[in-house]
RNA sequence: GUCCCCAUCGUCUAGAGGCCUAGGACACCAGCCUUUCACGUUGGCAGCACGGGUUCGAAUCCCGUUGGGGACGCCA
């Protein structure tokens, strides 16, 4: 049999890093084993669904290359196929109809919860016959819950990260699959469709552990086969407490934002929650090949963030510059307008030595800004230290000394080591001033690159700019 | 309240009875490298929640305690 696995989420927000790492596991599962990993968008709660979500969804999962295989399904589209289920189970007696209203069933609840009683369904409707009084009367369809004098007198899963979970069917009761205005509830809805997707492995959040037994009644009632389940555990927040706004960039579109990569992305997903070995840095290619559902601990992780920038720093270290630069002009040109090709000529020399730099896009972009500068860069308060009045003196004289310099970067590494031996300084002497002129911070690039891919003109001009506030007033 | 799940350094994890005086990674602290920063590299700090068993031997198995988490909807 075909492996075959799904993600199915509801479009009622984005997706956060959890659901992200749902949908990562089922791929990866199923491309271990040859199946298909496909999507279903549990739209079914008209009130909530958006239209809006549905598509930050799809982005989201594009941008992590985790589209499925198939194209989505939408629940909503399948509620006649849920109401015909239900009926079917109505006709054969495995279902019942209830005619509680909601508020009534609320009030039950409340008052249950008040006497310290298990808020379950009592089966008021399950052995009644509906009288007179109840014609034309709106109903839910309730599916009989297992009872002990029925059968073993639990329910057990076999579940590939939990192991062995077992119930006791008095915990049961006879929950709603059909509502009263006709519509399938959640419970119901997954079942069907995945038996009619020919799902063979629910993976998913353990939080739907204790919804399984559940979803087994219906199953069972039908007489179909349960697929095998895989419960993952959930991520939380660095507080340990479950993962929310609060913990910071939660949704993965905020995360492309912030200049994460996202094939680091997953790396760091995979390693939540899941390891193999020592390793840490574990390609697409390789993860397909290693991962395994029952090496996913049990329990929850917590979302750290600096580890993800850490990855995220190895990621881009290792990524073609060719293809990072559009993403680095975007966000420079953030304000508006485009760059010349002399300054992007400039950029592409520096990518390579930037990215080594970097933890993310974002960080890249903000170290690149001084190389697409009008100018000299504005001083930072550590750069601005650096330009002594004996510092500023130097760039001047420097200046004059490197414009008759041939404009490579070796050579220029020599003429730098030649100028500090003639004046007697350590070479770190001349470079941080240079180094400050040039780009307006003490942290840059070697400076003979930064030197040779800032041009001469444009080179020179900085130093003359940096060094030309001290100089004597003009008379 | 009831039921279910979980528990190794601050965090992510390796560990499936002796290979563990518990390994790796992030973070942190020192040193080295060095034209800054970063990378790299060397070393350091730091953990089997607790209590009982089982066993010649337990991080690993069992029970309990404590502490987390989740579920109990005509939400998904």
């Amino acid at each position: 049999m075909t492996v075959r696995t799904r993600f199915a989420p509801s479009p009622t927000g984005f997706l956060h890093i959890g659901g992200a790492r749902t949908a990562l596991f089922n791929q990866l599962f199923a491309r271990r084993h040859g199946g298909a990993y496909l999507l279903r968008i549990e739209d079914t709660d008209k009130a909530r669904s958006t239209q809006a979500a549905v598509e930050q969804i799809l982005e989201s999962l594009a941008w992590l290359g985790l589209s499925p295989d198939e194209p989505p399904v939408f629940q909503s589209t399948r509620e006649a196929r849920h109401a015909e289920v239900a009926r079917e189970l109505l006709a054969q007696g495995k279902a019942y109809r209830a005619y509680e209203t909601p508020e009534e069933l609320v009030a039950m609840r409340e008052r249950a919860m008040a006497e310290k009683r298990p808020p379950r369904y009592e089966g008021v409707w399950r052995d009644r016959e509906p009288g007179p009084e109840q014609e034309g009367q709106p109903f839910a369809i309730r599916l009989r819950a297992p009872r002990p004098e029925e059968g073993t007198g639990e329910t057990v899963v076999e579940d590939l990260v939990q192991g062995t979970v077992r119930v006791a069917n008095t915990e049961l009761d006879d929950m709603i699959i059909l509502r009263s205005d006709g519509t399938p509830t959640y419970l119901h809805a997954v079942v069907v469709d995945d038996h009619d997707m020919a799902i063979t492995h629910v993976v998913r959040g353990d939080d739907h552990l204790t919804n399984t037994f559940r979803q087994c009644m219906v199953y069972d009632a039908m007489g179909w086969h349960r697929p095998r389940f895989a419960h993952i555990p959930l991520i939380h927040g660095a507080d340990g407490a479950k993962l929310s706004k609060r913990h910071g960039a939660v949704s993965v579109l905020d995360l492309r934002e912030q200049g994460m990569l996202p094939d680091a992305v997953c790396n760091y997903l995979l390693r939540l929650g899941w390891g193999h070995g020592d390793e840490e840095i574990i390609s697409r290619e390789r993860a397909e090949k290693i991962f395994d559902i029952a090496d996913v601990g049990r329990a929850a992780s917590r979302m750290d963030y600096t580890k993800l920038a850490h990855v995220n720093g190895v990621y881009l270290r290792q990524a073609n510059p060719e293809a990072l630069l559009p993403e680095v002009l975007r966000r420079l040109t953030a304000a508006g307008e485009g760059f010349g090709t002399d300054k992007i000529a400039k950029l592409k020399l520096l990518l390579p030595a930037l990215q080594e730099r970097a933890k993310s896009l974002a960080e890249l972009a903000d170290s690149a800004a001084f190389v697409v500068a009008d100018g000299a860069p504005e001083l930072d308060e550590k750069a601005a230290a650096v330009l002594t009045p004996e510092a500023k003196g130097r760039l001047e004289d420097l200046a004059q000394f490197l414009s008759g310099a041939p404009w490579e970067r070796a050579d220029l590494e020599q003429w730098l080591r030649d100028y500090a031996d003639v004046k007697q300084v350590k070479l770190k002497e001349i470079a941080q001033p240079l180094r400050v002129a040039l780009t307006g911070s003490t942290m840059s690039p070697p400076i003979d690159l930064t030197l040779f891919a800032l041009g001469r003109d444009e080179a020179l001009a900085r130093m003359l700019t940096a060094a030309g506030d001290d100089l004597p007033p003009p008379i």
